[in-house]
DNA sequence: AGTGTTATGATAGACGGGTTCTTTTGTCTA
DNA sequence: TAGACAAAAGAACCCGTCTATCATAACACT
């Protein structure tokens, strides 16, 4: 024998069933009442809201997404909250999905596991989602063994394209190519580059723009220096940079951190910055931590981005089936880290 | 004449069925293949197991929370993701969730509305959820027009404490006392605070701390500042007390962005830190964004919040029913902005 | 009296997974 | 060969919401 229908309210939810009982009319008419649809008598309307607000009535997410197949929710899994990317995608991610009138379910993987694509997608699967959006800013995409789910939108953010499935990010490689010709019209060459930890794909992408962007003028990168993103790592290299090469003009930085520890050792060196040398960052993200920010850095549209990820992660009408690979630019923030080289 | 059951799989996620019907065999089969239950032919296994992975069957989220009458995901409502504090909320939430093998339904409600319990309660009603979050540390929670979501756990993150419903909160009282005594305890008496925007719950609770502890001496606290968490507003206080205030020999900032702010403000008054000024601040946020961070601070362990505050809401058996209010004492990061008074 | 409108109930089916009950099939023993 | 027993698989039903259909009132208007 099958589970028998329970009538004790008190370990189960509050179905529209009760509520029909209590008031006194069918399961229908509560259905009518609970959608605002017509023909219910003014005095019924208001009986069944009693109620409902008696019992606590609240329909039921489950029984609802069965019937519309549709979940209201787009899936998010990133593998450490606290770093800048992740923060800012999830902030431009949640106003996007406000504005669809959509939750999100985040899934943090553990910042010790490995984390896959394949992984993240099995995750996500068994969850309530009407997209997916996987961030993987951190590593290279393990696009071999990873196949999208069939029948559900998947966005991955990074750099890298895929062939059927839609890529999104800031453009890493650009920001540097603007941050390069912005040092280039004050008259830099000799440009040295601290970069963030060397299996980071936006470390890999911004480096490549630095280097590309001497190249093309003919210029011989110096050795570029690795950090770990944080304003002490910026700090050692700004040391070692100002003890060691005495012919470089400019700094640039892969992030606002680093950027503002080798401002720190550059003064600490006994060097003026912007008169000495030059410095820029990437992503603007200084100004609460730091009084009179003056670094000249990229700003990213991450709410931009943000909508751009959602949208293709829960396509509206008509934009579904095309998978695309979006770079937003950044935006040059010029302030007063940087000045004219003297001749 | 109702919705006739479609056959064409390309419309509609794989169900049991499809599988069943690939496979002939019978859906209860199916069930049992990927329940791992026993007494299933090793032959009919294999043959359904096939059927799954070529016709991608994944079970339907909406068909086991039906079922089951649970969904493993906690429902979280903040009112900006960015923010610190609620930033090492989520992580810390994220944490103790991926231990329960749940996600995080990540509501953000609009930074402009109107932020209530009432509002967030609402929204996450209609959610995939077992359990309800609320982080409230803006402004006073509005218990008056707020009543708790029956038969599902709810935690507010908030300082006050509520009758029927669990609290959480790292204790922004406290802090102040154990950042006070440590002041006491190097001879200060002349704190002058600089606190955040005074709608906020935790600037309340921290000046609160901060005014209580020098009373408790007979000291008559000297008109507090009004910043805005960030580190120009900061400076701003900071420039001001050098200017106006030559008996001060501490300042309290009520967070590190600021207290890093009113640091570069002594220095450039031509006050030095801490031989001159002890500064101190809360938090301990500023490792990442500033090279030698030398300032004493007070550390919350957000991940055990975050635990606390998960399975308060998500309450496996026997904690289910017990209302009470947590406030999670800091820890004290002695630094080098502090030094002993100067006779 | 006949026609139409509005309000409501009764019944049922669809959605997908899981549980219980029942039936069929297969194997072993007396 | 019949009976006992276990393994395998099917049938029915429930979870809660929504919709479709039909039936049945009550009521108004012509």
């Amino acid at each position: 024998m099958a589970r028998r229908p329970s009538n004790d309210t008190s370990s189960r939810p509050v179905s529209m069933a009760d509520v029909a009982r209590a008031a006194g009319v069918s399961q229908q008419t509560v259905s009518r009442v609970a959608n605002g649809l017509p023909n219910v008598n003014e005095q019924t309307r208001q009986r069944v809201q009693a109620a409902m607000q008696e019992l606590g009535f609240r329909p039921s997410y489950a029984g609802r997404s069965l019937r519309d197949g549709r979940y209201h929710s787009v899936g998010l899994c990133v593998n450490d909250v606290t770093k800048f990317g992740n923060l800012s995608m999830i902030d431009g991610i949640a106003s996007a999905a406000r504005e669809h009138n959509c939750a999100i379910t985040l899934v943090e993987m553990s910042k010790t596991e490995e984390f896959s694509l394949a992984e993240a997608t099995r995750r996500m699967a068994a969850l309530p989602v009407d997209g997916i959006i996987i961030g993987m800013s951190r590593m290279a995409p393990d696009f071999e063994t990873f196949d999208p789910l069939p029948g559900i939108g998947t966005v991955i953010v990074t750099m890298y394209a895929h062939p059927r499935v839609t890529t999104v990010d800031s453009d890493h490689y650009g920001c540097s190519l603007l941050l390069m010709d912005h040092l280039f019209e004050l008259g830099h060459e000799q440009i040295r580059y601290i970069g963030g930890p060397s299996f980071s794909v936006d470390e890999q992408f911004r480096r490549a723009g630095w280097q590309d962007a001497l190249e093309r003028k003919h210029i011989e990168p110096a050795e570029p220096l690795e950090g770990d993103w944080s304003a002490n790592s910026g700090y050692e290299a700004g040391r070692y940079l100002a003890e060691h090469d005495h012919t470089m003009t400019a700094i640039y930085a892969a992030n606002d951190q680093m950027a503002n520890g080798a401002i720190a050792a550059l003064r600490d060196s006994g060097l003026r910055v912007p008169e000495d040398v030059s410095v820029v960052g990437v992503d603007d993200s200084l100004d609460d931590f730091v009084a009179h920010n003056e670094l000249t850095t990229v700003r990213f549209d991450l709410h931009q981005r943000g909508r751009e990820v959602f949208e293709h992660a829960v396509p509206e009408a008509g934009t579904a089936g095309k998978t695309v690979a979006i770079r937003i630019p950044g935006q040059l923030i010029i302030r007063h880290s940087t000045a004219i080289l003297r001749a």
